[in-house]
DNA sequence: TATGAATGAGTTTTCATTCAT
DNA sequence: GATGAATGAAAACTCATTCAT
């Protein structure tokens, strides 16, 4: 699985072959059709189990504030230590992929619900204490962290010397301004 | 070449073959070998001329103020006939294809790099007017609309039911608050 | 054994996979190795013994006359009760494949010679009696009757519609005229 | 296709692999996937073709006798070179598949009705000169005399020794027996 | 110049059999 | 004895690219 998820964020889900799963795994190639349904099955589980691994819901759930939540994003685009590249890659991956594959879909977007509920959740808490914008819906400023979390990501993974930082900073700014 | 973007939009960059392209443009499939180095190639130039073609500079360089810049957004990402599906499927399609094929991630960069400085410029325009939040730099807060416009992109096409025009109502009230 | 027979029929002997026989009969899927020495081995074993069960040789050794084998083979290929219709698909299969496994044609042909002979004892009987037939010898018209219920168990088989009954009349009354 | 239809009679239907026929026809295994849409296109094109070669309707158009078509069983069941063995077994191979696979059916189905509508008015011409039994309806009389070939087929395929000569005089001494 | 048949490397999948537990 | 995970050989199929015509 560990194998499946490190091709899927270096070759892309389309150019992951069984065997070069089952060769980085050290294992004999018959092995993964022996224990998997497909190549589909095994990518997508690949793909989910490294999610909870790596972004345990508890993370989301412990933030106090949305500054805490900033600081999250800005740990997971800036630092390459804070969020294994493999997963953000493996986020894209399979962001992509689940636009064709209903099944992927379904799962992926379960696992995005929760973790916007609790940024939803967040940021009203935020507005309610007086910390936090309170000019627009909870709900349209929880997209819109949502949405610069992944425009960030996927925009580092293009060009790694991208100021995210910066970016975040100025959202901090936006948001905080009484 | 529009046979061959429309196939990345739909199938995914890596699975788009030859055969299809040729078939849908009606052409014998020799003619794709003959006319082109290489699937490659041909796919590259049939990604960038078709942002050319949909997304041209002269759009950007119109933007009068950072509100012009938000409609354009709130446009491309929630008005289905603003923006051809096919070409921000086919954005997607290029920066993840970008990030492991050298050429196109310096082709693409370029194209990308000339409408973010003409963002910037929009933004500071703003802030020299008094129009738009001068508390963060111009640049910080280009790359912040950049990821708006790049992220919220990308989740509608998971989710189209994503109310993406709230998400940049809130930005544009967090920006405009004087 | 009996999971093993049906697939035959339904699946084609060489579609019959040992997975799906232990799943069918409920059984872990190690015990198929571990019973028989391959599958080979299990098919034939299987199928043989569905014969012996299905076409009990007592049941040819208890025809009193030609016209009681006429019944038979009405019965067997017209009637779809009287004989398992699986166990006319299985003696095809059987068939088939005993062309290319001796081991199988051996035990196949033993058994079919002891049919084979009890026909042809009720031929001659029917002969003496005067009420069949005695212009031809008795193993021609053994072998003619035999061919004409593998005949028309295969055309059956086909076309379900077939009027196989009326065919059989037909041989009746060339037999019987005196 | 001649490689294909070799292979099915000496391997049985399930067993011929696109490899194997590559290999025998001398060609790279990539070319039957190019010009097949898959292997049971292959082999159903091969088994039809070699049927209208090798028993071309006009065959049994020129029949002018119950006779002519007894002797045409007797030869294409007992000589040898009468009727090439490939076709016999392959015969059988195709009427098994077509148990299972529709598109075959169909096709096969077309062709064994022409043949038998063509066996059904020499019957009936038979049956109007006074040449052959007419206590049967000619339908029952073709069915039976279809049936006997398939099965005489058959038996010999399974036991070479198989008097089949023998059971053909006998039935048209029943035929013809005024 | 243009075509499309041919090629063969590479992919997924199936499955009988082996064998450690 | 019994199990089922593991193995690897073999299968069908895909497809970019080559090249004779």
């Amino acid at each position: 699985m560990r194998a499946a998820a490190e091709l899927i964020a270096e070759l892309g889900w389309g150019r992951v072959t069984t065997r070069a799963v089952a060769e980085r795994a050290g294992l004999p190639h018959g092995t993964v059709s022996y224990h998997f349904r497909g190549k589909q099955e095994l990518l997508i589980e690949a793909a989910l189990q490294a999610f909870a691994q790596a972004m345990p819901i508890e993370h989301f759930a412990a933030l106090g504030s949305v500054d805490d939540l900033l600081g999250l994003i800005a740990a997971e685009v800036g630092d390459p230590d804070a969020l294994d590249p493999v997963v953000s890659r493996l986020l894209f991956e399979a962001m992509r992929e689940a636009e064709r594959d209903p099944a992927l879909r379904g799962r992926l977007g379960t696992m995005l619900g929760d973790y916007r509920r609790l940024i939803v959740e967040t940021v009203r808490a935020g507005q309610a204490g007086g910390a936090v914008f309170a000019g627009a819906p909870a709900e349209a400023l929880a997209t819109l962290l949502g949405a610069v979390g992944d425009g960030l990501l996927l925009q580092v993974l293009l060009d790694p010397d991208l100021d995210s930082a910066g970016a975040i900073e100025a959202l901090r700014a936006l948001l905080a301004r009484s």
